[in-house]
DNA sequence: AGAAACCCTGTAGCAACTAAAGAGTCAAGA
DNA sequence: TCTTGACTCTTTAGTTGCTACAGGGTTTCT
């Protein structure tokens, strides 16, 4: 199948599999002569692997680790179970980080019952103290607390 | 003031400050004869405000909403409590997403109690199975599950 | 005076894509 | 047959919030 096909039999984009083909995560297939590419069941049941792991949010370097015992059936797999391990830490650690951080939100949020002018706004204020941190700093790798997909449309405009 | 000092005043690395000044964040400032930036106490204190929204995970365009608001002191600061809210939302959601994965790894994870040979792993024939969809998708704008500054170093070499 | 410590601008890199430019290929319809 | 349109190709740049150089200039200490 050429990559348009297996992009929707896999719901993967179509650049995101070549981006991986880039970076190693799929082997350089074979081109048609029109150098298309083109591509097999085994290929298929790689990507969807791909994006299973993704979708759990490990990094493509995890990936990696586990693709390479996918290549070698007969090695043992006690790296695997480690690197799940680890990365459910991972996750773990950032989910604490998330529930301190809504702690904090929350009793800033309660600084300002009402709209009123932003001089006397218990919020504005608050966040103006210095001192105060604690913020999320070290461990594992799940970062952020801003979602992909939504609202990267309207940040065109945004300089100038 | 010059940069140095209020690097070490703020506790932020002399780069971010020239940064946020380039995105905007923090005016430009005069300059000695030997084109030194030179701060202020208020510079400081808008700084720290920025670093205080940052160490609670609001992107930069959040915070340069509430900077118009603390520029506008007469304002009504009705704004300010909608971000807030919706940033708590991000947050929240970031995190019910976060369980979710937690979940299905530590399901995943239980499918393979003592080390074999990979062919036999139930964590990688599991991973291999297709379909099961259902991955961080909509919503706001809290992302990944890798964090920052740790084990960042040694990624170097990662290539070749 | 010389050296260390600081500052400047500009550029590139990180993760994991996404988008777009500019060009080529292929199948079907008129 | 020709032409439209859908598909594909490569290369390059943008996203976020910094961080790290490189290759200079300035200040300060001794
Ligand atoms: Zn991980
Ligand atoms: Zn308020
Ligand atoms: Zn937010
Ligand atoms: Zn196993």
């Amino acid at each position: 199948m050429k990559i348009g096909e297996l992009a929707k039999a896999t719901g993967t984009q179509v650049e995101t599999i070549r981006y991986y083909e880039r970076e190693g995560l799929l082997p350089e297939t074979s081109r048609t002569d029109g150098n298309y590419r083109i591509y097999g069941e085994a290929h298929a049941q790689r990507l969807s692997f791909i994006r299973h792991c993704r979708s759990l949010d490990m990094t493509l370097d995890e990936i990696r680790v586990l693709l390479r015992f996918k290549d070698a059936p007969t090695e043992n797999c006690g790296e695997v179970n480690a690197l799940l391990d680890e990365h459910i830490g991972h996750v773990a650690a950032r989910i604490r980080e998330l529930r301190s951080l809504e702690r904090q939100l929350k009793g800033l949020r309660d600084l300002c019952q009402e709209a009123q002018d932003a001089a006397h706004c218990g919020i504005l204020n608050e966040l103006a103290r210095q001192g105060s941190e604690g913020g999320s700093s070290a461990a594992g790798h799940v970062h952020g607390a801003h979602g992909r997909s939504v609202e990267r449309k309207t940040m065109k405009d945004k300089r100038k």
